[in-house]
DNA sequence: TGCGGTTATGTCAAATCAGACATAAGATCC
DNA sequence: GGATCTTATGTCTGATTTGACATAACCGCA
């Protein structure tokens, strides 16, 4: 992982271990965060193609306005679980889902 | 949802709301713990693919053994986000894991 | 049979995550 | 300017999840 994208990692709001632990198990907390990444701008896209807001999804979900926002924000606080029933109750298919997941569409240039 | 189905999943640990809660919001209930069931078979296919035990696997992930059987058991305490970091921590790819999450391969005849 | 290695099940304190609320910040209208 | 709608941020308390441990069960194999 290049520096500018641990950069824009780190500037949505996640901490790193250390950097030595930064080089060692953390090709998979890259990925992990990646998903996140992923299923966050899966989940908006979804959102207002279905023209939802906030507070709509939130209904639906069974949650607040605050969390979704906070779900589109890449927030910390946000679990891959929340994240993928949210995209579960703005009628992403699981093809959707799995195909958010897949894609490195997210990554920067190399 | 057909009764198989519902019967599959509640055999596998998962209870459901109540009856009117079951034909309400229950298509993307089902849908999610359809990805969880997925997750756990991808995951054991995984890590025996890689010639791993649970309690090696369990040491990557920073875990215990016993978290890793449940993961595999489809144990109702463990969460998505557990199942995906395991599955990096198994070596699974990203793709492999849309994949698995996409596929509808663990549907029962209908 | 007993013995390693492996996996399954039950429980619990500590950590994390959730929904809720308040409130601020943007946008868009009049 | 204000009014309204939408989204963002901060924080609290209760609920869920987690790693850990104990222990049982299973599976060859000698």
């Amino acid at each position: 992982m290049d520096d500018a994208k641990r950069q824009r990692l780190e500037a949505a709001g996640w901490r790193f271990g250390s950097v030595k632990d930064f080089l060692g198990l953390s090709e998979d907390e890259a990925a992990y965060i990646e998903v996140k990444l992923s299923l966050t701008t899966a989940l908006r896209e979804c959102r207002v193609r279905e023209g939802l807001t906030q507070v709509e999804l939130a209904r639906r979900l069974g949650s607040s306005q605050s969390r979704v926002a906070k779900m589109e924000a890449s927030d910390p606080t946000v679990s891959l679980d929340l994240l993928i029933r949210a995209l579960l109750a703005a009628g992403a298919s699981r093809a959707e889902i799995g195909a958010a997941i897949a894609s490195d569409e997210d990554r920067p240039a190399a």
